[in-house]
DNA sequence: CTGATATAGTTCACAGCATGAACCAAATAC
DNA sequence: GTATTTGGTTCATGCTGTGAACTATATCAG
């Protein structure tokens, strides 16, 4: 994480919410918070150093002009087009390091062990 | 980690810190501050939390006065207890969601991964 | 239509994590 | 017996995150 955030000079808050837009064109404050898991006043920092950066952009919207619409800006697609790259490449670096017939194996477990983690997870809310 | 850090009352650096008193009896802030990877500074801050909740004492090293040794008191023991049960707890229902004939695939596949990503860090650096 | 309530965001104070530089004191080296 | 290394502390800085107070717009109920 350090490394990645050394890497493309951004804070790790403002990459993963950057990545956010990888899905989506369009996101809210409110959703990012949502999907980031955080509160909303911390959204407010990091679109603030992601739109201080011009890697996003905010326009009104139209229909309720409480909401604010974020999106990437050229620069902001070109910088999220790096930092996917550079993650598949790490990705698949790891998969070579498993012997092949081993790899599906490996990520199958990962599965079934995330399951088992969050059934427990729920059980203790 | 933020449910164990409420559930104990810890903050998340000195509840690591704690645990790590499971090994040896008695630590320097040097050795912890290789153990946990951070910076010594840091570990004067930990420490000093752990030392105001009476969780840890520190004695001069009889041998070279610049060394201060780190060990549990009884609470920090009673503490460093309960957190250990509950970490086996969970562990353990954890794999108790994971169907019997899968438990031991499960573990090895993630050594497995542990090791590649381990391998491709190396590489990294 | 109007006042109450809900929703989207911002700002601020606070706390925790982590680093690096400056510094002190004890220990070791030459 | 000064110079350097080593163990620790303190301080300034920056990032992550929360919660409360506040503004402004939207919606609902009478």
């Amino acid at each position: 994480m350090q490394y990645q955030c050394d890497r493309f000079g951004l804070p790790d808050a403002e990459l993963r919410c950057l990545m956010l837009f990888g899905k989506e064109r369009y996101l809210t404050a409110k959703g990012i918070a949502l999907k980031m898991n955080v509160v909303k006043s911390r959204v407010s920092k990091i679109v603030e150093g992601l739109l201080r950066k011009k890697l996003i952009q905010r326009i009104k919207d139209p229909e309720d002009s409480r909401i604010s619409l974020l999106s990437l800006t050229p620069q902001g697609h070109k910088k999220l087009n790096q930092i996917n790259l550079f993650l598949e490449d790490v990705h698949h670096q790891v998969l070579l390091q498993i012997a092949p017939d081993q790899r599906k194996a490996v990520l199958t477990n990962l599965d079934i062990l995330k399951a088992s983690m969050e059934a427990v997870k729920e059980m203790m809310i």
